[in-house]
DNA sequence: AGGGCTTCCCGA
DNA sequence: CGGGAAGCCCTC
């Protein structure tokens, strides 16, 4: 018997199998998808079985063996092994590398440590010892007896429950015993809720998507916020757990899904694994081998949670659908919803794409009938969408309000004094955004990127949010010396403080990457807010979605320009969407919801969409730019970026990348480039970039992997290639 | 990746 | 001539 072994190397010249003879004391239980130890060149390295085969041919005989097998679970199950694969050919990354993302730190292919099972240690009785008769003979031994009383009544207890010298003496003389017992670092066991009647609106689109659970069909629901999709979800989970099955549910960020979670383990109890990057080592094992040996029936995760071999997948949900935290930014730069087409495919279930503001690409494929359309148009509860108002802050300049317009002021007023809360959303961190000298005109910018630098008051700094260069707080501009420097530009670190200035008695906290860098520091901050604890919760883009709060009546966005002007394709897609999400949090429940957007540029056409709540005339409206532009939906777009220290190599290589694809892709497809990247400089590394637009276009593929395997071996110019950039 | 083998350049 | 850096090639 033959092995075809994947070797651990990440390289390209290595990406392909090789074949070993395989030992016949391992031949039983070698199977495909096993991590084992190959001789290679002159040394041991690890490799994936990805292959089996019985051929005899002579010429074969002179290879080496598979004698060791490192991990004997099926680190990777066929169907893991198919969707590297595609993996691979939908990025252009190293099957290698491909398998190396799907796997948990534990079962990566170098990793030789394997002692991440935690156990716990119970004490129980010896059952050969008499225990009355020992109570009788050591009746000095209060402490003793205590003890093996306890263990009569409970049978076993935690040692570290009980760890005395006493119980030391019970273990010598043998009168009890210690076990050792798995266990598993996250045991949640809420108490079980009941389930929620669905509406019946709900009713029909759980019927629809019910009628295919054993078919590979794609669902759109785009329902409003607070229409109470999740409800949907867990009733289709049901529905999916009593034919055997497991589901998988993807979010974009767990960390802003606690509530999300904590429903799911209240209506599924101990069934549910969670997965995503901000678990531990210990706690990413654990929760894979739960899902691996089939003991949940409901995995919730982020993107990497895609990959999770669950054995008998009934369905997959994808909850915001539109999230761009479904794409991967570092290779394999893959998209979420491609892998979950993939698996959806695989295993003939349903995917489920739900959102209140899906991505035009969704919306467009499903009113092309490819996926299939299903609608919630009403808020759970009879809660009513809420009102929004848009103020011109031109003329709030006028009377000199830069940050916050008299009806907001007024508004946020009048929810304190309700004892409503309040969230103020600014997408932008730190205290001050551009830092000048009035006397030179200088302005304080990163080194290294193309970038001003960022005042964060509570540490005394500037940083760069690209890199991450700090320099402390200077006292003079660094060209003059003149002690004239200008603090201008507003992030939510400013914005706290004048918040609290206007209104002094109000309890203030604050949510972005800077007061959430600790583990765990999300949830607090929620919680807390969520008890009524804080009255104004202030923060970024992160306060946008998911969050359910029935107490919050009003929401106040301060520069609603920020993400519009960003020079983007996806600009207004992103804002129509963030705003909507972000108006979504207000009037949840019985109280009425209101929501104050401040903005430069009132007339942008866009407020009107979100005025009236009205997605499909926003859809219409931007699909007509898209098409005039000739982007995503209507085409597809891959992007080259071409980096290096040197300027001129980054630019001359830029040039021969763009004119090898002019010369080799089909004649419709559009090259666009080079140009300087949005970021020209970052890090201290010149980028260049290529934009390539396609409708078909066979030769692609085998064109980007060329250019890729070309600048492999240069050392100096890097290729990075996005074969679904969400960003231009 | 990592190690061996070849080539090429230079000089006390 | 010898040695060391640089480039090239191979690994079942």
């Amino acid at each position: 018997m033959y092995a075809n072994i994947l070797v651990e190397y990440n390289v390209k010249t290595l990406d392909k199998t090789f074949t070993y003879k395989v030992a016949p004391k391992i031949k039983d239980k070698l199977k495909v998808g096993m991590k084992v130890k190959v001789p290679f060149g002159h040394t041991y390295i690890n490799g994936f079985v990805i292959g089996l085969e019985n051929k005899t041919e002579e010429d074969l005989n002179n290879l080496k063996e598979v004698t060791e097998i490192v991990d004997e679970n099926l680190v990777l199950n066929q169907e893991l092994l198919e969707l590297g694969k595609y993996l691979k050919e939908k990025t252009l990354c190293s099957l290698i590398s491909a398998y190396q993302t799907m796997l948990p730190p534990s079962l990566k292919i170098k990793n030789q440590k394997n002692n991440y099972e935690l156990t716990a240690t119970y004490i129980i009785l010896n059952e050969e010892v008499d225990i009355e008769k020992y109570i009788r003979e050591n009746k000095r031994s209060v402490k003793q007896i205590e003890i093996l009383r306890n263990l009569q009544k409970h049978l076993k207890i935690l040692k570290k429950d009980i760890n005395s010298s006493s119980l030391k003496t019970l273990i010598n003389k043998n009168v009890v015993k210690e076990v050792k017992e798995k266990k598993y670092r996250i045991n949640i066991n809420l108490q079980l809720k009941q389930d929620n009647p669905l509406t019946k609106e709900q009713e029909e689109v759980f019927k629809a998507i019910k009628d295919n659970l054993e078919k590979e069909k794609t669902f759109l629901l785009y329902g409003v916020t607070g229409s109470g999709k999740t409800e949907v979800y867990i009733h289709l989970i049901k529905e999916v757990i009593k034919k055997q099955k497991q589901a998988l549910l993807l979010v974009p960020e767990i960390t802003l899904s606690t509530q999300l979670v904590k429903r799911f383990y209240e209506r599924f109890g101990s069934k549910v694994a969670i997965f995503h990057s901000a678990l531990s080592e210990g706690e990413k094992y654990d929760e894979y081998q739960k899902i691996a040996k089939g003991e949940v029936d409901v995995v919730v995760g982020t993107r990497s949670a895609i990959f999770t071999p669950i054995k008998n997948l009934g369905i997959i949900i994808i909850d915001e659908e539109h999230s761009e935290n479904y794409k991967q930014e570092k290779m394999p730069r893959y998209t979420t919803i491609d892998m979950a087409l993939f698996r959806s495919k695989y295993n003939q279930i349903p995917l489920v794409l739900g959102s209140a503001t899906p991505s035009l690409e969704t919306m467009a494929r499903a009113k092309k009938g490819v996926y299939t359309l299903l609608t919630l148009n009403n808020r759970v509860n009879n809660a009513t969408l809420p009102k929004i108002t848009i103020v011109d802050m031109k003329q709030e300049m006028k009377k000199r309000n830069p940050l916050f317009s008299d009806l907001l002021l007024a508004k946020i007023n009048n929810c304190l004094e309700k004892k409503e809360q309040v969230i103020i959303l600014l997408n932008r961190r730190g205290h001050s955004t551009i830092i000048t000298c009035q006397n030179c005109g200088h302005t304080f910018k990163c080194p290294h990127c193309d970038i001003s630098l960022t005042y964060h008051k509570s540490a005394n700094n500037l940083r760069c949010h690209y890199c991450g260069y700090t320099i402390f707080k200077p006292e003079e501009c660094s060209e003059c010396h003149e002690k004239a420097l200008n603090y201008l530009g507003t992030g939510t670190e400013k914005l706290e403080l004048e918040l609290q200035n206007n209104f002094p008695k109000a309890n203030i906290v604050r949510m972005d990457v800077d007061t959430t860098i600790r583990k765990g520091s999300h949830e607090k901050i929620i919680s807390s807010f969520q008890n009524g604890e804080y009255d104004i919760l202030l923060g970024t883009q992160m306060i946008s979605k998911g969050l359910d709060f029935a107490n919050v009546t009003l929401v106040g966005v301060i520069n609603a320009d920020l993400s519009l002007n960003m020079p983007d394709f996806k600009a207004r897609e992103r804002t129509f969407s963030l705003l909507t999400q972000t108006a979504g949090r207000s009037g949840r429940s019985n109280k009425k919801g209101e929501v104050v957007i401040q903005t430069f540029d009132p007339n942008n056409e866009i407020y009107k969409f979100i005025l009236e709540n009205d997605y499909n005339s926003f859809y219409n409206y931007e699909m007509a730019f898209r098409h005039e532009l000739d982007y995503p939906p209507y085409y597809y777009l891959a992007s080259i970026k071409i980096t290096s220290k040197d300027y001129n190599l980054a630019s001359k290589e830029a040039n021969k990348v763009g004119n090898y694809l002019l010369k080799n892709l089909e004649k419709t497809t559009i090259v666009l480039g080079p140009t300087t990247a949005s970021l020209f400089r970052l890090n201290g590394i010149f980028r260049f970039q290529i934009i390539i637009k396609y409708k078909v276009d066979n030769k692609l593929n085998d064109v980007l992997r060329k250019l890729d395997d070309m600048y492999i071996i240069n050392k100096q110019v890097n290729l990075e290639i996005d074969t679904s950039p969400m960003t231009i």
